[in-house]
DNA sequence: AAAACAGTTTGACGCTCGTCAAACACTCGG
DNA sequence: CCGAGTGTTTGACGAGCGTCAAACTGTTTT
């Protein structure tokens, strides 16, 4: 259901750009986003992402950073969590930072 | 004149983006690249610039950080160097991307 | 030549960050 | 109830970062 407890998160309002940037200065939190992009649901089970060589607290450490950020929300549901991107959020504070920063992630290398 | 000598920095093609936000995802640094979003140049002294309490070579850190992830551009006259932002550069590799944070960074506060 | 100027580099110091391992909390299925 | 499943938390470690102070480079001025 949709009133599932989400773990704790910044209010849109209290979004800091600052925060934003260096949650995303990071290559593995950037991975995340990327696969969180396509605005659906996910587990924390990073298999799928090339994320394969971390160790799972590790994951879930890139996870809570960024929900703390404000990027992503994490809804629970029995043992599983499901994160997804607070797309319409930060479309809200900043807009067009986030198309930028995905529209930039796969600009073309030479 | 405009064949100065310039300090190292990336080409255009190479910039990453997860090292600009990384560079960016820093208070000292956000307010240096506020500063040099006029798109003038600017000398390496932080007076005015609400940086007044940090170390010279603190700040000197910071510029080189934000020159080696390819958002500025350092051009050496004499004794002075002349930092600018890489504008044109940026947004040929990141259309979009510049323009949202600098219109984020604006955005108001609660 | 000497002094002042503008900025960089080096080294040192704490603090934060990314990572792993182990323990923990909670839920679901036999 | 017990064990397996899903993820979080805690503690530890090394690496990196932000900062300052001092020494240094190169330039301009006197």
């Amino acid at each position: 259901m949709s009133d599932d407890e989400r773990l704790a998160q910044p209010a849109t309002a209290d979004i800091d750009l600052v925060t934003v940037l260096h949650a995303l200065g990071d290559p593995v939190r950037m991975t995340l986003l990327l696969s969180y992009a396509d605005g659906g649901e996910h587990s924390c089970d990073p298999r799928g992402l090339g994320l394969e060589h971390l160790h799972k607290s590790t994951v879930s450490h890139h996870m809570r950073v960024l929900r703390e950020s404000g990027v992503t929300t994490t809804r629970v549901a029995g043992r599983n969590r499901f994160v997804s991107l607070r797309r319409a959020d930060l479309d809200a504070r900043f807009p067009g930072l986030l198309d930028a920063i995905l529209t930039a992630s796969a600009a073309p290398l030479p």
